[in-house]
RNA sequence: GGCGAGGUUCCCGAGUGGUCAAAGGGGGCAGACUGUAAAUCUGUUGGCGGAUGCCUUCGGUGGUUCAAAUCCACCCCUCGCCA
């Protein structure tokens, strides 16, 4: 199995080092490799999915990831950040952060231990927090060319809108971070996206001079939609997290079933196991009929991401929504007390309290626009009390605009 | 350190004493049209209130004034040129 060709396949490559060496050694035995994600929230989003899933391709072709949280690395890179104090703090929370972080890979990876290829979650802030500035000047600065550096592209793009000196140290501290995986863990492959690419390459040289050996690196394009927004960008309706707590399954289904035809089945590549001869079937599908392909995307994306239970509850409950066939259960909902409407409770108090809109002003102007429904029926004046009659089965089922909806049950 | 330019609502960007919750564009949201798509057209876009209205916002803090995003003082930050 040609591992570079199938990721090519898959439009998962941007460029590489000594490609030839790279191919053999991926095709060949079974080598360790890194990437590293900054920690920057408690949960992934949508940005870092491709990363993820290259890491999962080489995985499963026989590779041990090592998925490096930039616990250190996060510190630094934020300047409003700087007493003693919050730095000890933020490593705290960064734990727990790199905790979250890994539970949600693990429908992408494999982390066991009983396989040479387990994954590994480790910090940065292990090694980096002990470094003594003299003796890193020293051991590792030297080998450093400032005109090199201020060559590479990242460093470029930042002369015109001012570059720190503590950014500019970055490329420094990611070198370090390769070298010392290389010494501990013979990680020989650093995986990337493209505007890592001048820091993966300083790292491979760093190695070079320190160990005298050939490491190499990889980039991964940088995803847009057709649009020509990053993905790791908030998306219509906020941003996209693999934390089912902030981004409920069903709400994940539903960003992959909303996705511009034009990028349907490019996404369906990049985001999900399927063969790309299959993929190649729906790329010939056009018209309505994309639609089949966003439902296997929305499908399968949910199904990594979330499980195959989560993902067929999250279809069903999209069909039953949109088609009328099939269990809304999954539809995001809201336990109230139903003594709250005798108490009176009128469409803005349950829009906003469910969430669906942020505040009460919005709810009167979405209503004056025609796009607020309880139970299907459109309410044109938003401060009338709702009866208890409207309720079937203790519950309600909201609907702001065209497409979002919530449940509120009634208890007691 | 010196000189110059600048910090405005989600973003860009107008506004130089009241008519400013603040032009215009982008983005978002909604409606129509559709295929839970795109394009297009229309509306909308700080919070609270049914509403006359009230509250919060124009880097920060104080001040002048009946009245400040707009004037003054000090401070913080960014960019450019020079050192």
């Amino acid at each position: 199995m040609e591992v570079l060709q199938s990721l090519n396949d898959r439009s998962l490559v941007y460029q590489m080092t000594n490609e030839e060496k790279l191919n053999e050694l991926l095709n060949t035995g079974s080598l360790s490799f890194y990437m590293g994600f900054d920690a920057t929230a408690s949960s992934l989003h949508l940005g870092h999915l491709v990363p993820l899933m290259i890491a999962s391709h080489l995985q499963k072709a026989g590779h041990k990831p090592l998925i490096l949280i930039g616990g250190a690395t996060a510190l630094v890179g934020d300047p409003s950040g700087r007493s003693t104090e919050r730095s000890l703090e933020s490593r705290n929370t960064i734990n727990n952060w790199a905790n979250s972080l890994k539970i949600q890979m693990t429908g992408f990876l494999d982390f066991s231990d009983d396989s040479a290829s387990g994954a590994l979650l480790l910090n940065n802030a292990d090694w980096l927090n002990k470094l003594n500035y003299i003796s890193f000047l020293r051991d590792i600065g030297k080998h450093f060319s400032v005109n090199r550096m201020l060559t590479a592209e990242s460093v470029k793009q930042r002369l015109g809108t001012g570059l720190s000196f503590l950014e500019f140290n970055y490329m420094l501290l990611q070198s370090y971070d390769f070298l010392h995986l290389f010494r501990v863990h013979n990680c020989i492959l650093q995986v990337g996206g493209t505007d890592q690419w001048g820091n993966i390459v300083a790292g491979i040289d760093l190695i070079r001079r320190k160990e005298s050996a050939e490491v190499y690196g990889f980039t991964c394009p940088l995803v847009t939609t057709s649009t020509g927004e990053k993905m790791s960008k908030s998306q219509p309706g906020g941003a996209i997290w693999l934390d089912p707590n902030l981004t409920s399954p069903y709400q994940y289904y539903q960003f992959w079933i909303n996705v511009d035809d034009k990028d349907a089945a490019y996404f369906m590549k990049l985001y999900t196991y399927l063969p790309t001869e299959e993929i190649a079937e729906y790329e010939k599908l056009t018209g309505a009929d994309t639609r089949k392909t966003k439902e296997k995307l929305a499908f399968e994306a949910t199904a990594i991401a979330h499980g195959r239970d989560q993902a067929e509850k999250a279809q069903n409950t999209a069909k039953a929504l949109f088609t009328g066939k099939g269990s809304q259960q999954n539809v995001p909902s809201t336990e109230l007390p139903l003594a709250r409407i005798a108490e009176g409770m009128s469409a803005i108090d349950l829009f906003t309290e469910t969430g669906l809109c942020h505040s009460r002003g919005e709810v009167r102007r979405l209503g004056k626009q025609g796009g607020l429904y309880i139970q299907g029926e459109r309410v044109s004046v938003p401060e009338k009390k709702i009866t208890e009659d409207l309720l079937e089965d203790n519950s309600l089922l909201l609907r702001a605009g065209k497409k979002r909806y919530h449940r509120i049950n009634f208890t007691g």
